[in-house]
RNA sequence: GGACGCUUAGUUCAGUGGUAGAACGUUCGAUUCACAUUCGAAAGGUCGCUGGUUCGAUCCCAGCAGCGUCCACCA
């Protein structure tokens, strides 16, 4: 039916526009069937090795932008270190998120009229497994969807069974080498998720408050809790503070409420006796420049505790409510319903001097929001002063390179600060501390720590995947995880294996929203990949996202990207159209052309390998557009329209698969789907294993 | 409080020690010739502010302002 002299040409139908749709899911099939995203499928001798190292996603994850650019940037260069004849490895997996996916199934439960208490145990932990059932390899489809060459035979998930032994054997490293302990700590304890969490766990967000002056015997002092008053164990001044060097050590009698007078009757005075201690960390310029210390509900409060030997009283239990030490007059109240009955009774006897607005920065969790409620917990710690200073060698001395290196200060910076890990979460969903009677959950960085050795088959160091692709060559993320995951899995490698887990660590930018806003679902920020995909193709979406990968600036994401990378994967596909009739049915591929033309793309091709190495996506990418564009298609193409030689020929046929090849990493879907179309080469593979053209 | 980044055309961003570029948008023109997801052309910017270095600064340095992010969390 189709007289169209490119159909004739091509020996297939070849519509005047290109559509994603027909294509996307056909070519990604193409390349699951030719196996060649598992490295051993490969084809010839690759003396060469490339290893990269994804940042598994959530089960609770929806593709989100930030994944988009990171694994598009991932495949830009697995794609082309493949095409270099580099052996390639790219493992895909998820990973369990402990306390995310159990919040996720408690909201599902909550909207049931249940909850996992409820349920118990072991109902629950089937529903656990349900979701991730259900959910778990959602986004790993979606993966597909991007055109990741990822290695589907190796898909790990962090709570399979020989990554739990791996996790267990991890454990009892450290235990054996006595850098595991229990303590009792102030910790970040979320009432609503109870369990404590980490402190890179809790936001702290700007509140308006009120700061609190209260009498205190001879003076007063300024708090945003009083609350807490009724677990203060002493009070606290600057050593050099003149102002109260008489008080030092001294126990002073001070007037308070009595928290033992029944709840209905009106406040009374009680007297009590409390020492001052001399501290460096108070700051004499707040308030009055003299704080009441509780040790049980303050993180540098439970530290001045320590050096002073005070003793902790806790007064708020783990749901968030007052508990038998605040005395029966406070007694089963809430915190906030506390401080309101505790500031009146104040208040009543006169012990309030003032009260002032105050604005300051609350805690909040960062999987639901609730208010932080710090706490005295016992909890297993991880010594972490030897595998810091590993962390820190491993950057010293470049067996790992940061790149940007602007990120080598800030990571030095927490190395330097950092405290003992806090590994015990009290949650069900997790891996359980491997120890007789230990009912606790671990942190679930602490099995993403280990995820580039437990995917390779860590603790069996004989093991065929670790003993060849262990250490990975590569890894990418975004900054915000760079301490929750990238320096643990630094000193976890170099601890258990002597070797860092990767050699290059890439900081890519961050997707925000056309404002500058963080994008967020919960905010309703977010821009779903999967609509843009269905909009304008992958292709463009890899592309629009590549040609602002700077590496340096943070991208504000608009559409407009999207809009150029469908015309141009257009606009190839019509470059290939014309170059298929110029050709005509009966053309035979001839010599490789040596002329200006030649010349100029080869040196374009040199230009976008050293780019995308140096992880300059933007670079490569725009340069390959101009290229292509209006070199190729303006000039080229236009200034020979009427020369019918055979060099002309040559050149535009070499010119167009070079191209298809140089775009093929950023483009993978379009180029492979015109690569072949193209009849007139023989002996063709798949496009995706071609030979990279420099 | 500490650190880092950004500030260039209407918008999103490149870029260079010698008075600036792209994409998208806008305006005008073209159309049987691969592509209207096109082609040609145009308009549009004292390159945040103030000083300094320099023969010369958008680019280097200092200070300031605004925006953003991370770390700390001061009660």
């Amino acid at each position: 039916m189709s007289t169209d002299p490119f159909d004739k040409a091509s020996g297939q139908d070849w519509p005047t526009a290109y559509n994603p749709k027909e294509t996307e899911d056909k070519i990604y099939q193409l390349w699951m069937k030719s196996g060649f995203f598992t490295p051993e499928n490969l084809p010839g001798d690759r003396p060469k090795k490339f290893i990269t190292c994804i940042a598994p996603p959530n089960i609770t994850g929806e593709l989100h932008m930030g994944h988009a650019l990171e694994n598009t940037l991932q495949d830009i260069i697995v794609r082309m270190k493949r095409m270099q004849g580099y052996k390639t490895l790219w493992i895909p997996g998820t990973d369990h998120a402990g306390i995310g996916a159990q919040n996720a199934v408690e909201k599902q439960l909550a909207k049931e009229g249940t909850s996992r208490h409820k349920l118990g145990r072991e109902k629950f932990m089937e529903r656990m497994w349900e979701w991730r059932e259900k959910y778990g390899h959602a986004i790993l489809e979606q993966f597909k969807k991007l055109g990741l060459s990822v290695d589907w035979t190796r898909t790990k998930f962090t709570m399979d069974l020989d990554y739990q032994k791996a996790v267990e054997k991890v454990f009892h490293h450290y235990h054996e080498k006595g850098w595991i302990y229990k303590g009792e700590r102030v910790v970040n304890w979320c009432v609503r998720c109870a369990t404590a969490i980490s402190d890179l766990e809790v936001n702290y967000v700007p509140e308006k408050g009120k700061l609190y002056y209260i009498k205190y015997g001879p003076f007063a002092l300024a708090t945003t809790r009083p609350e807490t008053k009724l677990g203060d164990t002493a009070l606290a001044v600057h050593p050099d503070d003149s102002r109260y060097k008489k008080y030092l050590d001294q126990y002073l009698e001070i007037e308070t409420t009595d928290n033992e007078t029944p709840a209905d009757q009106p406040a009374q005075i009680k007297k009590i006796k409390i020492r001052v201690v001399a501290d460096y960390s108070v700051d004499p310029n707040f308030g009055t420049g003299i704080i009441k210390v509780t040790p049980a509900h303050d993180m540098t409060d439970f530290e001045i505790g320590q050096r002073h030997d005070l003793p902790s009283v806790q007064i708020i239990d783990e749901r968030g409510r007052m508990n038998e030490n605040a005395g029966s007059r406070y007694q089963g109240l809430k915190v906030a319903e506390a401080r309101e009955k505790i500031t009146a009774d104040l208040s009543d006897l006169g012990l309030i001097e003032k009260i002032e607005d105050y604005e300051h920065n609350i805690g909040r969790c960062d999987r639901c929001n609730s208010d932080i409620e710090p706490l005295l917990s016992k909890q297993w710690f991880l010594k972490m002063k030897d595998l810091a200073k590993l962390a820190m060698k491993a950057i010293e001395e470049k067996q790992v390179r940061i790149t940007p290196e602007r990120w080598i200060g800030p990571y030095k910076t927490w190395l330097e600060n950092i405290r003992d890990w806090n590994i015990s979460r009290q949650l069900w969903w997790g891996h359980k501390i491997p120890l007789e009677g230990e009912e606790d959950i671990l942190d679930t960085w602490f099995s993403s720590a280990i995820w580039p050795l437990a995917t390779l088959g860590w603790p069996d160091m004989k093991n065929k995947d670790f003993q060849e692709y262990y250490p990975t060559d590569f890894i990418t993320s975004d900054r915000g995880i760079l301490f929750l995951w990238q320096v643990r899995m630094i000193f976890s490698g170099v601890e258990l294996t002597s070797q860092a887990p990767f050699k290059d660590m890439y900081i890519h930018a961050t997707v925000l929203t056309k404002d500058g806003k963080r994008m967020s679902k919960s905010l309703g920020t977010g821009v779903n990949p999967l609509e843009l995909i269905e909009k304008y193709g992958t292709d463009a979406l890899r592309f629009g996202l590549a040609t602002q990968a700077t590496g340096l600036q943070d991208i504000r994401f608009g559409e407009d990207l999207l809009v150029m990378g469908k015309k141009f994967a257009n606009k190839l596909w019509n470059i290939a159209r014309y170059t298929q009739l110029k050709l005509g049915e009966d053309y035979q591929l001839g010599n490789t052309p040596k002329n200006e033309m030649a010349g100029k793309i080869e040196e374009v091709a040199k230009h976008i390998t050293s780019q995308i190495e140096g992880y300059n996506f933007a670079e490569a990418a725009n340069h390959l557009y101009k290229f292509i564009w209006h070199e190729l298609a303006d000039k080229y193409i236009e200034e020979t329209k009427d020369k019918d030689d055979q060099e002309t020929k040559d050149t535009l046929a070499y010119l167009l698969v070079t191209s298809l090849k140089l775009l093929h990493p950023f483009m993978p879907f379009v180029t492979e789907e015109i690569y072949s179309r193209l009849p007139w080469l023989k002996e063709k593979n798949l496009l995706m294993i071609e030979k990279w053209p420099v």
